[in-house]
DNA sequence: TAAAAATACTCCATAGGTATTTTAT
DNA sequence: ATAAAATACCTATGGAGTATTTTTA
């Protein structure tokens, strides 16, 4: 009658790991156990989710199909739990650079009882902090995987090079994409483990190479270190602020709509 | 740690109902298992969901707010539950009038395999159908609640009054909205008992009054007794392609494709 | 006192554990 | 022979039932 949710997430560490023994370690619990979960599940859902075999464990069609819809299920569950007990606080992600206090402040105003949070989000964690219910809603730039979001634009901004003071294209009134072919690129997770923007930066003025960053980014984290240089022909940063799509709140409404006058 | 969906159902039963024993009754339970079942719920979510007293149940905020999430989280549930097993389908919602064979033989060209269904919606359920996974996508008429769906306009019609023969308007060119002024308006579920076209359309054979549809549906349940007229001065009618917005699958983005070029 | 919900108790289904067996490379 | 998954068997948790008590308008 009703999913079971426990097996539901058993299943995808089995999906994920295709080993039930990896699995079980992944879940704290013993291997046998898990067998008889996904046995079970299979039994209910009248479908075969793996094909095993002594070397490997590999999901059927239905499997693969399954998965796609257990992992947005699973993270609309912890999305619910989170934000029980929490009905009187509203919390708003946003990416560095983006300054979110005044559309907080003017909710804060008009909602006297209510406890407002910030999150800061990376590239990364955007999205995630979305859908799992980290925040109510999120400021993020585009692209997004757009899937499950509602997404309203809010503006868009010239994206620059920032380069050590040093560098041959320093003094520069603005430059051009063909400018930088020779520089190495240094973008989120290139170099890896490059995951914050000071981080970046910090790549930038060590070991040289130019970082592109929306113009309010590299403002924020300006360093004396560092210049920035417009791009005259590449495409601006876009900003929109996203919500997760099942959501009718007053709350996030009203929001969206302080958000996109400011 | 997981919740469980059970306690969710019950609890959208005792929310709906502002009544435990008529709760109990509607889900086939036993009065004290409901109670001990929304108290383990409280004592899960470290929240009371209600006020009970003896002239009545009322939600408490955390309550309401749990609610807003609890029913697209369970309607999900039941989505899944009804798409695994029939991974290998692909079913169409579709508004009267809409003709979506070509599009579906398109489909089903490519992917020989693949089993094609269709399902007629309403008014009432063109988007219930999308959010508990009896349709992978559906052509909708707009407007329609945006939230969990992800959409796409396909085209606008214009709307046409249907009215009987003998009316004096029968023979118009076309009237404006202002001509429809005094006439008696048979809307959606109004007259009461009214929800598909069908009925509509007999209601105004049998009893005058004027019914405003979109012109391809007009056509499609034409009948000799009764005749269209394009009405000049009002909105046309939006179609669109709606699809749960959570879900990323390699057919629904084929199919909007499809759709959109037909 | 009447209606609504909570408590007390019993029963049984099932998750979890350990030990062991089956199966295919 | 080895690795992976399944089976056997045990314990404990928690869901469902009936009978009854508590609470408050």
């Amino acid at each position: 009658m009703d999913l079971d949710l426990r097996k539901l997430r058993y299943f995808v560490a089995v999906a994920e790991q295709r080993n039930f023994g990896r699995a079980a370690e992944v879940l704290h619990i013993a291997q046998p156990v898990l067998s008889r979960q996904i046995r079970a599940l299979e039994a209910e859902l009248k479908v075969r989710l793996f094909d095993r075999s002594s070397k490997g464990t590999e999901l059927t069609p239905a499997g693969a199909a399954l998965l796609a819809d257990a992992r947005p299920l699973l993270a609309q569950a912890s999305a619910l739990l989170r934000r029980v007990g929490a009905a009187d606080k509203f919390t708003v992600g946003f990416m560095p650079g983006l300054i979110v206090t005044p559309a907080l402040r003017a909710l804060s105003a008009r909602h006297p009882g209510l406890r407002v949070d910030v999150v800061r989000t990376t590239w990364d964690d955007q999205v995630e902090v979305i859908h799992d219910g980290r925040v109510d809603v999120g400021y993020v730039r585009l692209p997004v995987p757009l899937e499950g979001l509602r997404c309203v634009p809010l503006f868009s901004e010239p994206r620059v090079a920032v380069l050590p003071v040093t560098h041959r294209l320093a003094g520069k009134e603005s430059v051009r994409e063909a400018d930088l072919s020779g520089e190495r690129r240094v973008h989120h997770a290139d170099p890896p483990g490059l995951r914050s923007v000071e981080e970046k930066l910090e790549h930038v003025a060590m070991h040289g190479g130019v970082a592109i960053l929306p113009l309010s980014t590299a403002v924020f984290y300006s360093r004396e270190d560092l210049v920035h240089v417009p791009i005259e022909d590449i495409a601006p940063n876009e900003v929109a602020l996203a919500w997760a799509a099942h959501r009718r709140t007053p709350l996030i409404a009203e929001f969206t709509e302080i958000a996109r006058r400011a």
